[in-house]
RNA sequence: GGGCUCGUGGUCUAGUCGGCUAUGACGUUGCCCUUACAAGGCAAAGGUCCCCGGUUCAAGUCCGGGCGGGCCCACCA
């Protein structure tokens, strides 16, 4: 039946938006899943917590804005049409309408899984970053940041990636540790030999200097002289430097422009000149000589060799190090290369105080994960390189002169959304028809670092903007805090002058069934459809909740099976209950017994721990404690404990009854309602068969303190004590549940008989007891049974 | 190397402000059809709470040190 209440809640628009509504706003600045054409565990374990939340705030009272976008721009699109469709990316219009036609595909396959786990977004809200709309005010921002001056084309070292051919972010690279050789290069200095240890004896042509530490006795020598290369016969300066590290390889390192971001530094700090020796494809240039064209590999092995062959080498030892590599977003792996080249920069190093003091404003779920911001933060030393030689993104809206002039869409009077690529303008400073289009799109977490804008209608609707701005909620992974976190609070900051949401969830990364990370290589990936074609989605939902805040969580098979029990086992007592309700009418005057008001008073706690634990976005411990609450204290116990009630009328009274029916009513009302963000579907089902109207719209349930009763919880306690006595004696006996006992003798203290004299009729009846003796005896602490 | 985080029966897990016999699930074993449910119920076995030290009347919990995972960052050219 969960299929029938999806389709019911779309067709009806139930969770729609609903700004007349009077209630204060919830908006919920929800992840933007990659267009991959289908979700992964993950989202299913991240927006399952979304839904929580947008159910759960609805039924407080909220006018919850709950959009779902989707993040269209990206490389894995691109590679996915150049090979199924054969389009080649130089036909740039023809390749861009089919990307966005598979795009289109993958959202409508990906909107289904969403629609399958009961996700209650609002689709009408729905943004894709592909969209006209969306472009153009990604656009109005980037004039914006140029217009302050944030947004700058500088020809500095950038990283590269020669197998992709295009700039990248620090935060789309990473190290991966590999096996390499560290070469001993001896070089010719005033008549004497200086060794050079180097992993990349292919960066020789672009060698503009040798460092040596100014302390170290070996080399001090030769600080101020000039060291021969081999093969190029060139000779480069020796310097003395502290950054040196005298215990690594032979103490003198050379070096390049640029083989890291130590060489940036140093070329810039002894203004060495540069040379560049590699290209955007990965290939040596015509610097290298007879490497010319070679790619780095094939550099790398040739000019080993012949320094070998040549009597430069000393020594090759193996080292194990780590490479920067194209690893986010990506499963390139590519070494990384520092090409020098003209890009476009966002300026974050000037600003990186300001994101430190707004992400500190943001409540962080768990709080520490607001460390991995500021961390990122403060070793941030790069601006923002936010050009990407790539196709299918958002065009950067200028024209760039050979006179070095740039003109922005603005300054040509046109109207955005702009695709400048191939476009040819008259330049406004030297007045030639030499201003090209840029040629490039903009990094994808260009587009996704607004979306609290783009959801609350920045400078579209003032009206909403007001009140969905800061968003109330921003969920997200952790891996994705120096991205998406970090650039949406920096560009919101920058824009609004305000801190972009208030409340930041983060969760951990979904692992295995083996509590392993997730991985091809481990073939212990699963994929939604898996589970989701075994199980129901209320099913799945249960497992999400289960994780806890920040932490990795595994897949669990088993976790599964004991949530499907429990909805069996749910619908089971509903079905018992639901058939004692049959004659009930509400608003009669109630006698409740001690027992009524045992499962009440518990209910009452368990709605307190609930609602304080949902307030802070744990949803693993309130799900146990109600599932624990049904299974054992209403389905084991209480059920039990009124069965006599219910069935016989004629001996235990009317109002004993209607008592029962009360308060099974209420119980059930209750639990379908602190259900009903965890399993929509079965409560609503449930709901509707009972009760009528919503489950999922209804308010919240709210304590009575009048039925918190410490008397109550102590006295009900006491019953099931006794009661599992009975249950244990006739286990050891193997006597059935059913079976008759002769006689129960209590022998109980004062403060167990006063407790006692409200429970006998319980106790006898659900125990099966003919005869029942409480005899007081001050000789026993508590009580003692005898059964027969 | 730095930061964060975790370590609880065979496996996973709860444990707030230190407080009685350490929570629950899966699995294992025995018994039982209880006028909702055998996809159930009742019960049993199973623990040096990673190790060492400290604070305390009292430590799984707090402090110090160590060991071992995980994640992130930085690197060694």
């Amino acid at each position: 039946m969960e299929q029938k209440w999806q389709e019911s809640w779309q067709d009806n628009k139930v969770y729609s938006f609903n700004p007349e509504s009077g209630r204060e706003v919830y908006s919920i600045d929800t992840p933007p899943p990659f267009t991959s054409g289908t979700l992964h565990m993950g989202h299913i374990y991240n927006h399952t917590w979304i839904d929580i939340a947008a159910r759960y705030k609805r039924m407080r009272g909220f006018e919850v804005y709950f959009p779902q976008g989707f993040d269209c721009h990206g490389l894995p699109t691109e590679l996915k049409v150049e090979k199924e469709l054969d389009v080649k990316k130089e036909d740039r219009e023809l390749f861009i309408s089919k990307c966005a036609g598979w795009t289109e595909k993958a959202i409508k396959r990906m909107k289904k899984q969403f629609n399958d786990i009961g996700y209650s977004a609002d689709w009408s809200l729905t943004y894709r970053t592909m969209d006209e709309d969306y472009k153009k005010l990604i656009q109005e921002t980037l004039l914006e940041f140029y217009r302050k001056g944030i947004l700058y084309r500088a020809k500095h070292p950038v990283l590269w990636c020669p197998r992709c051919g295009t700039a990248l972010a620090k935060a789309e690279v990473g190290h991966i540790e590999k096996e390499g050789r560290l070469y001993h290069i001896d070089l010719e200095c005033s008549g004497h030999k200086l060794t050079i240890a180097t992993t990349r004896p292919e960066m020789m042509p672009a060698c503009v200097g040798v460092l040596v530490h100014p302390g170290d006795e070996r080399y001090q020598k030769f600080i101020g002289k000039k060291a021969m290369l081999p093969v190029y016969e060139r000779e480069v300066p020796v310097l003395g430097d502290e950054a040196v590290d005298v215990d690594f390889g032979t103490g003198v390192v050379y070096i390049c422009t640029f083989g890291d971001e130590q060489d940036i530094a140093w070329q810039k700090k002894y203004n060495l000149p540069v040379i560049e020796a590699i290209d955007s494809r990965g290939c040596m240039t015509a610097v290298a000589g007879k490497y010319a064209g070679l790619s780095i590999e094939e550099a790398r092995r040739k000019i080993s060799e012949d320094l070998v062959e040549d009597g430069h080498i000393r020594k090759i030892e193996k080292l194990r190090h780590s490479v920067l590599s194209h690893t986010e977003r990506s499963n390139c792996k590519t070494p990384i290369e520092l090409l020098p080249m003209q890009q476009w920069f966002i300026n974050v190093k000037d600003y990186l105080k300001d994101v430190v003091d707004a992400s500190s404003e943001v409540s962080w779920y768990p709080p520490f994960m607001l460390q991995r911001m500021v961390d990122w933060t403060e070793a941030m030393d790069w601006d923002w390189i936010i050009s990407r030689q790539r196709v299918f993104g958002t065009p950067i809206p200028f024209w760039v002169c050979e006179c070095g002039q740039i003109m922005s869409a603005e300054d040509l009077g046109l109207e955005l959304p702009v695709d400048p690529r191939g476009d040819v303008r008259e330049c406004s400073e030297c007045k030639n028809t030499k201003a090209c289009g840029v040629g490039d799109v903009c990094d994808c977490w260009i587009d996704s670092s607004v979306t609290p804008l783009v959801i609350a209608k920045w400078q579209r609707d003032d009206e909403l903007f007001k009140r969905a701005y800061p968003a109330s909620l921003r969920p997200q992974g952790y891996e994705i805090i120096r991205t998406w976190a970090f650039y949406t609070i920096y560009r919101c900051m920058i824009l609004t002058g305000e801190t972009c949401f208030k409340d930041l969830l983060v969760n951990g990364m979904v692992a295995g069934p083996d509590g392993r990370k997730m991985s091809k290589s481990l073939g212990n990936i699963i994929e939604p459809e898996e589970p989701l074609k075994k199980y129901c989605a209320d099913t799945i939902r249960q497992w999400a909740a289960g994780g806890t805040l920040g932490d990795d969580y595994p897949f669990s098979w088993e976790e599964c099976d004991h949530s499907q029990r429990f909805l069996i086992k749910l619908w089971n007592i509903s079905r018992f209950i639901e058939m004692h309700l049959k004659d009930y009418r509400k608003g009669d005057a109630v006698e409740l017994r001690d027992v009524d008001y045992w499962i009440l008073a518990r209910l009452q706690n368990l709605i307190g721990d609930c609602t304080r634990n949902l307030d802070s976005y744990v949803y693993n411990i309130p799900l146990t404690d109600i599932r624990s609450f049904i299974w054992h204290d209403l389905a084991d116990n209480y059920l039990e404990m009124v069965k006599h009630r219910l069935y016989k009328e004629e001996i235990y009274g009317k109002d004993s009854r209607y008592a029962a029916q009360y308060t099974l009513n209420r119980v059930l009302e209750t639990i379908l309602l602190l259900l009903s963000p965890f399993t929509p579907h079965i409560s609503e089902e449930i709901w509707s068969s009972l009760f009528g109207g919503t489950c999922s719209l209804s308010n919240w349930p709210e304590v009575d303190e009048d039925l918190r009763r410490e008397d109550a919880l102590g006295n009900g306690d006491l019953l099931v004590e006794l009661v599992s006595e009975i249950r244990r004696y006739k286990s050891d006996n193997k006597l059935s549940l059913g079976a008759e006992l002769e006689l129960l003798e209590v022998q109980a203290d004062n403060k167990v008989a006063s407790k006692l004299k409200g429970l006998e009729e319980d106790l006898k009846a659900t125990g099966r007891i003919k005869d029942l003796r409480i005899k007081v005896s001050d000789k026993v602490d508590g009580f003692e049974l005898e059964i027969r």
